[in-house]
DNA sequence: AGAGGATGTCGCC
DNA sequence: TGGCGACCCTCCTC
């Protein structure tokens, strides 16, 4: 086709322009004012072509409508007043002046107080209340970051868990499959075993009678069990031994866990099923059981800490149901925990069991006070910005193991704040018996969002995992005091691309340790070091200047 | 610096 | 029930 046959057949363009004149200030307005738009003479044969209009007005990115703009003003982003509160989710206004943004009680719902009481709860009163103490002790909140490690993995991470043992032993798995395990104690000491699965390394489990191996769950649809030491894994189980026959029929394991009681590794698939494997034994026991609607994603299962035939289960299909091991079948859970939409996780209490936390995609963690009573609807709802499933790994609130109340709980945040003109996504430290935001945790150097965290089951230790990065957080005051008044070092291991390039550069004989960089960016590649000690501005959540217009 | 891609859920037909 | 487009405060690579 030559040039003159496609101008005839180009269709009709035409020019809305701004017809109030605004404070046309900076704006990218003046970039169109020279262009020589297309000319709309000769309209020849061009009946068919629908005109196309290309409007110079100020058009909102969200609703295409005129007369406002959504998006980033700087750090702070701008909601388009046409939608719903991105938040809470209810109309009528913004996530800029939602209630639930400002207040400390992040929006709490409480149930109605129950009149009903049955059997159970008595059951519970007599024998479970008094191991339950009364008096909240003091939250103890790690927040400030006291190593890191960047780009441990070359995929996002996907899950977190502490070595039941090794107190400085971090696991990490990512969406590429592969597994981490770092020293935190010696920030430098890392492995990546990169041939453990396939794809999206979904949960992993120490084996609670050698804690030397793990079970991990993958969406390549295996369990895998590993030797830390050697790194091979062994196949426990595959659901796909006959490879790729299309989507329809590969089959992804996503929630895990471990009856230590029973000896059994529960795993569940993204059809509903789920999959009993006798550790002892490494076989499969009875055919798989459908626990929830046929064709949606189990994400997650969780043991009770103290009766071990209690299993709580959650998935696509908007629902957290409670199970009996002894007479598992389908369609006969116990309790069904109806949410509004998917339920990322569901959580016993760490450790009297009898509470259940459970995040959903609603924006809303739930807290069930007593499994023993009526479990219809929850004792709270607490609003909090989680909702984001795709590209990142989803938000799971989960308990603080270290706390006898059974109270705190952390989550990451994925809407963000404007902390003196940087957008960061801060970690939630959430009081779920009342709601409180206990703490929000930010660093200035990690801009990523942060929806993998584990709380330490023994230390005051935080462990994050935010894009393909590793964090570990300690609480301030356990940490040495700062030279200068706002500013700390803190020790940060490089990898990957940067590691290699550096090594290209002949700066792996440098010192490991001890490299002070003032000020520095984590972001700024062209400053970075490996195995450097940088010396970052802290910005603690108590002086941090929000800015809330 | 900016475009493009990977990616999960949901509602509509 | 399945296909498809919309969602839309990501993050990485080229």
């Amino acid at each position: 086709m030559n040039r003159r046959s496609r101008r005839v057949l180009f269709p009709r363009v035409a020019i809305e322009v701004e017809s109030e004149t605004e404070e046309s200030s900076e704006d990218e307005e003046e970039d169109h004012e020279e262009e020589p738009l297309t000319p709309p003479t000769q309209p020849v044969n061009n009946k068919k072509k629908a005109p196309i209009t290309i409007s110079l007005k100020r058009v909102c990115k969200v609703c295409k409508g005129t007369g406002h703009e959504a998006g980033f003003k700087g750090a702070t982003y701008i909601d388009c007043p046409k939608k719903p509160c991105f938040l809470c989710k209810q109309p009528g206004h913004t996530t800029m002046n939602c209630p639930h943004r400002v207040a400390t009680e992040h929006g709490v719902v409480p149930a109605h107080r129950r009149e009903f009481r049955g059997s159970l709860d008595y059951l519970f009163e007599r024998q479970l209340r008094a191991n339950v103490p009364m008096i909240k002790p003091g939250f103890v909140i790690p927040d400030q970051v006291d190593c890191a490690i960047i780009r441990l993995h070359s995929r996002r991470v996907t899950s977190l868990e502490f070595h039941p043992t090794n107190n400085s032993i971090l696991l990490s798995g990512d969406k590429k499959g592969q597994l981490g395990i770092w020293d935190y104690n010696k920030v430098y000491e890392k492995t990546v075993y990169g041939s453990i699965h396939s794809c999206i390394l979904n949960s992993m489990k120490f084996n609670p009678v050698n804690d030397g191996s793990l079970y991990t769950a993958s969406s390549d649809g295996t369990i895998c069990y590993t030797d830390l030491e050697i790194g091979t894994p062994n196949l426990l189980m595959n659901l796909n031994p006959d490879g790729w026959n299309g989507p329809a029929n590969w089959r992804m394991l996503y929630g895990m866990d471990i009856s230590s009681s029973k000896s059994l590794v529960l795993v569940a698939d993204n059809f509903g099923f789920l999959y009993l494997v006798d550790m002892r034994s490494n076989k499969r026991i009875r055919e798989p059981v459908l626990i929830h609607k046929k064709g949606t994603k189990v994400v997650g299962l969780h043991c009770n800490p103290l009766q071990p035939e209690l299993l709580l289960s959650c998935g696509n299909d908007h629902f957290a149901r409670l199970w009996d091991l002894r007479r598992i079948d389908a369609g006969d859970s116990l309790g069904n925990l109806p949410h509004s939409r998917v339920v990322n996780s569901a959580y016993f209490s760490p450790l009297t069991g009898t509470k259940i936390l459970t995040t959903s995609q609603d924006n809303r963690i739930r807290v069930w006070d007593s499994i023993f009573g009526n479990i219809e609807s929850p004792s709270r709802e607490i609003i909090h910005s989680h909702d984001f499933n795709r590209h990142l790994t989803c938000f799971r609130a989960e308990w603080d193991p270290k706390d006898p109340s059974e109270s705190l709980a952390v989550i990451g945040r994925y809407i963000s704040e404007n902390y003196d003109g940087v957008a960061l996504h801060p970690i939630d430290f959430i009081d779920t018996s009342t709601g409180r935001l206990v703490a929000e945790v930010i660093e200035p150097n990690i801009k990523t969002i942060s929806p993998v965290n584990k709380l330490h089951p023994r230390d005051d230790v935080l462990a994050t995992g935010s894009s393909r990065s590793l964090f570990i957080w300690r609480p301030k005051e356990q940490l040495e005091p700062s030279e200068e008044q706002g500013e700390r070092n803190y020790r940060v291991s490089i990898c990957n691309k940067q590691e290699k390039k550096s090594k290209r550069a002949k700066l792996d004989d440098e010192s490991d340790e001890g490299d002070d960089v003032s000020g520095l960016d984590l972001n700024d590649k062209s400053k970075q070091k490996p195995g450097a000690c940088y010396k970052v501005l802290h910005c603690p959540p108590s002086s941090k200047s929000k800015s809330k217009k």
